[in-house]
DNA sequence: TAGATTGTTAATCGATTAACAATC
DNA sequence: TAGATTGTTAATCGATTAACAATC
């Protein structure tokens, strides 16, 4: 098997902003919305909007633009956001518990329905609603919380460890916030968040604004 | 004054990666590293490594690799992160704390000196020994901070009217992890940070293994 | 020396942008 | 109707990958 490979990844990326901006005009009681008015919110290109929905399937009305509820639809569809997903917060410190409690999921489909974390502090408790367990008793309660997917925010010298684990157990879909790259086999799909990219690109725009490096 | 593009983003995404790699190297007290083993570790193409390192300006020594310590230091000084960034968080929420916690940042050259924040029960306090403090002495405090970067944690709907209020006060750089596009001056340089994007990609690339939209 | 690894130049690939006829 | 906006086809741009001579 070969590892997956999304095809358009930039349009991929930028669907959600759009759903964003389209699910606001629904809230305004918008019927359609135009491509040209998504590009301005966003100050992206016009064409690239229309050249991103069009991934989607959905055919815009000349002069009226798109129609808002059934681009909703095709975009969570799209992403596969029309139904729920489960997932397991590995390490509730302080990332973890920041994502337990970033309201913006839920109308992503991501449910968060348990932590795990080593820390006896925390067991027993919930975080932002979400029940921390032992890591202990990974392997007994994951078949009951139906969560295929994980989100690893664990120390970066127990990411490995953790994700093999994690896969053995039954997870087949992992976020890893951590810096360690995972080695994984290939059914199992993984998207990896560095922070530390977007700081460099903060940085680096900074330097240039300021003449260094010129 | 037109909007600063970074020529080769990809790239420089990357570096923080390499980075992180070739300070291990270090610390295992190597004094040469090859682009192929880099690649390794991050499965990437060893002549896109090659590239990317080219634009630090450090040459190789065929059959050896890269010099370790020249590296570090070319990668750093390539990023800015050669000098310390002080940095204020706005909002000392669940993701203002995490970041005001989170390791990684120390050695990227970035310090987090102060937090702002509305909640009474978090003013006056320390989080991660940084301490919070009313978002009314912004524009007091500040100055005495020597900080001009704001790191935005704060609820989307304050998004915007922060970030006025930022620059106003003298903030040129801002890392905005709000999923609000923020409208801001030339001069000021912004990075938005958004976990919907991650998440869309782990989604798509789960649906493509499981055969949904093939 | 032999061969692994480099830097450079060229080829390929994919994403963005431009142009424009179709149309509501 | 007039004109804003669409979808399509082609052109441009930039990033990745390939090829290979140079070299430690």
């Amino acid at each position: 098997m070969t590892r997956i490979k999304v095809s358009n990844a930039p349009s991929v990326r930028r669907l959600p902003s759009y759903l964003h901006i389209i699910r606001a005009s629904r809230s305004s009681g918008d019927f359609y919305i135009s491509g040209t008015v998504i590009a301005q919110e966003l100050n992206l290109e016009p064409i690239q909007v229309r050249k991103d929905l069009a991934i989607t399937g959905i055919v815009g009305k000349p002069k009226k633009g798109y129609p808002v509820e059934a681009l909703i639809v095709a975009i969570e569809r799209y992403l596969g956001w029309d139904k729920p997903t489960n997932a397991v917060v590995m390490g509730a410190g302080n990332l973890g518990s920041a994502l337990m409690g970033y309201p913006e999921f839920h109308q992503n489909g991501l449910r968060i329905v348990a932590a795990f974390d080593e820390n006896p502090d925390k067991i027993g408790k919930t975080i932002h609603g979400v029940p921390v367990h032992p890591v202990a008793e990974l392997e007994r309660l994951l078949p009951g919380l139906e969560a295929r997917t994980a989100i690893l925010t664990v120390p970066s010298d127990h990411a490995q460890i953790c994700a093999d684990r994690l896969v053995k157990a039954g997870i087949n879909a992992m976020w890893n916030f951590t810096n360690q790259k995972l080695k994984l086999p290939p059914e199992v799909v993984a998207q990896r968040e560095d922070l530390s990219s977007g700081f460099a690109m903060l940085s680096v725009m900074a330097q240039l604004r300021d003449g260094r490096n010129a």
